[in-house]
RNA sequence: GGCGGCGUAGCUCAGCUGGUCAGAGCGGGGAUCUCAUAAGUCCCAGGUCGGAGGUUCGAGUCCUCCCGCCGCCA
């Protein structure tokens, strides 16, 4: 069966199309959720905003939690509890984070959910069906803690205080034993030549560097049969495989089939949101949604996904994150600090797919006081203190006055970069690339921070002859500012919605089409009421003993 | 060992297709302003673009070799 027979349109999904399917990875309950867990969130909700703030239309956004595995069982027994109960009480740690974050996805799938097991159950009888299960005896090494067969040049030999020599896993250090034992099996071979024509197609695979290690792979020689079950025997926390009560199926098989899950894969309603759009995930599981996925996908006579969007991880001050060295960020405890937009906002601005970011306090709040505080929230301010604006309106200007201030090169500079952003804005949203986005932004309120020091408008009050072009500034200001906080939904929802309040932008006029009419060129803008209350945007962040020297 | 990715100012990045032999933000220093979230604006310092060689009138950008980091495979 060739994946050339199905549509693969190259198509640029961040047009207002009907419909938008995006998805984060199904977060592991073996833990608590850490700053890695955030990001993938947070990329797949900036994704999901943006294609509201493009138009309406149906849209998908599926996250959830993987419960299943003998990982699980262990975490359940250590805890003194079971592991239904286990994953419940984690599970509701991971729907906590996406609250707290504003993470708006519509379905929240948990791979313990009964829906779920009908979806396995059924993908599995579908692969089965078309010849593509097999059973085989299965002999290998295997890591009972990580639940992975390895091959011999993944082990390492350890020799214990008495001088034994035991082997272990080289990535995990946890022990193997040599395993004999009687397997469903997968023909991941026989998918090669589709994975990798699939693989080949522009936006399969984001950034190019994870499309190029995917293509790496499948272009080394025949891929493997791969095991898809485990003996219920050693793997009884999961699904069990159709028809024999002795095998559990593989927790990657599983997982995956969770993004069908969140679809409607058992009643008839897939076809109506399937291929996902862009699939959100870490780049410690690009194996198995770069390959296996697709194979599985393809097997079943399935659309693969029209994107992956691979992202890298965050190092702490330099080092990796890890248990071990204690250094693990964990998501709630610092919006405490920073609050979630702030968190978001940093994420999004460092963090770059192509490569690991890396996380600081020192950074975070540099970057926040003087971005979303000073640069933004500042701004703000000036347009709406009352020595400036006694009258709390976004004030209606004159033409005469208009052509005035707008004949000065600042002014000419501002009105252009304000024009042109929200195409700039669509260009690297679509690429992914939220950093360049909100770079975009942050050089364009600066440059209305240039207009409003040249103009002085502090200076423009005092003169009554001059209140025309004070009204002028301070609107070219505020539409500044209106557009900049439609294109930041994405980013930070909430201050960017507690901006568009406070200027009085209607819910329903905070899409991209009203980010490109300008109120200069719109002859209907109607003189508007700031509203009443004192927003503070972003209070800057100032910790116990951190005194800032004051300026003489 | 093979293959792939990366290496640009203290930090994070831009600089795609060879052409002011280099920019931005943050951080640092100075000046100035007072509308304003003690904010704004301006100026300055910081660069062997990992190293060496080559192609070219001209290379951060193309080619070769070397060094370092990361990943995959063996």
């Amino acid at each position: 069966m060739s994946i050339r027979s199905f549509n693969l349109i190259k198509r640029n999904y961040s047009q207002s199309n009907s419909k938008f399917f995006v998805t984060t990875p199904i977060y592991y309950v073996n833990a608590s959720p850490h700053i890695g867990h955030l990001y993938s969130s947070v990329i797949a909700d900036a994704l999901y905003r943006w294609q509201q703030v493009l138009g309406a239309g149906k849209f998908k956004f599926s996250t959830g939690t993987d419960e299943h595995g003998s990982k699980i069982q262990q975490a359940a027994h250590k805890n003194n509890t079971n592991p239904s109960d286990y994953c419940t009480r984690v599970s509701s740690d991971y729907k906590r984070l996406s609250e707290v974050f504003s993470i708006s996805y519509t379905d929240f799938v948990r791979t313990s959910d009964e829906e779920h097991k009908k979806c396995v159950h059924k993908f599995w009888n579908v692969l089965k069906n078309k010849g593509k299960i097999f059973s085989s005896k299965y002999a290998g090494w295997y890591c009972i803690s990580d639940e992975s067969f390895l091959t011999e040049s993944q082990l390492k030999e350890k020799v214990g205080p008495d001088g034994r020599k035991t082997i272990i896993s080289g990535e995990s250090g946890h022990p193997v034993e040599w395993i004999e034992e009687v397997n469903y099996m997968f023909p991941l071979g026989s998918l090669q030549d589709d994975v990798k024509y699939w693989l080949r197609s522009e936006n399969a695979v984001r950034p190019a560097k994870f499309q190029k290690i995917l293509l790496d792979m499948v272009s080394k020689g025949p891929l493997p049969d791969i095991s898809i079950s485990r003996p219920a025997s050693r793997v009884h926390w999961g699904i069990q495989v159709p028809d024999d009560e002795t095998q559990t199926v593989y927790v990657w098989l599983d997982a995956l089939v969770n993004y069908l899950t969140a679809a409607g894969y058992s009643h008839a309603s897939l076809h109506q949101i399937w291929p996902p759009s862009v699939q959100v995930i870490g780049k410690d599981i690009l194996k198995f949604h770069g390959i296996y996925w697709p194979s599985f996908l393809i097997a079943a006579g399935l659309d693969p996904p029209l994107s992956i969007l691979c992202h890298s991880h965050w190092t702490v001050d330099g080092e990796k994150m890890s248990k071990s060295k204690n250094n693990v960020v964990c998501p709630f405890q610092r919006s405490e600090i920073y609050s979630s937009d702030g968190l978001r906002y940093f994420l999004l601005r460092e963090g770059v797919a192509h490569s690991d970011g890396n996380y600081s306090d020192t950074k975070v709040i540099r970057i926040l006081n003087s971005e979303l505080a000073d640069t933004l929230g500042n701004l703000l301010s000036r347009c709406c203190g009352t020595a400036l604006n006694p009258h709390q309106t976004f004030p209606k200007i004159e033409a005469s006055a208009f052509e005035s201030v707008a004949s000065s090169d600042v002014t000419k500079k501002l009105i252009e970069d304000v024009a042109t952003l929200p195409d700039v804005c669509m260009g690297h949203y679509s690429n992914f690339n939220f950093y360049k986005a909100v770079d975009r932004v942050i050089a364009t309120l600066h440059q209305a921070n240039l207009f409003f020091e040249t103009f002085k408008p502090w200076e423009l009050k005092k003169e009554s002859a001059k209140t025309r072009e004070l009204d002028v500034v301070l609107h070219l200001t505020l539409e500044t500012l209106r557009v900049c906080g439609i294109l930041l939904q994405p980013i930070i929802p909430n201050i960017a919605s507690n901006l568009l309040n406070k200027i009085n932008v209607a819910r329903e006029r905070r899409t991209f089409s009203d980010a490109k009419i300008l109120s200069w060129d719109d002859t209907n803008f109607v003189r508007k009421e700031l509203a009443k209350d004192k927003t503070l945007l972003f209070k800057r962040i100032v910790l116990e003993g951190d005194r800032k020297k004051t300026k003489q």
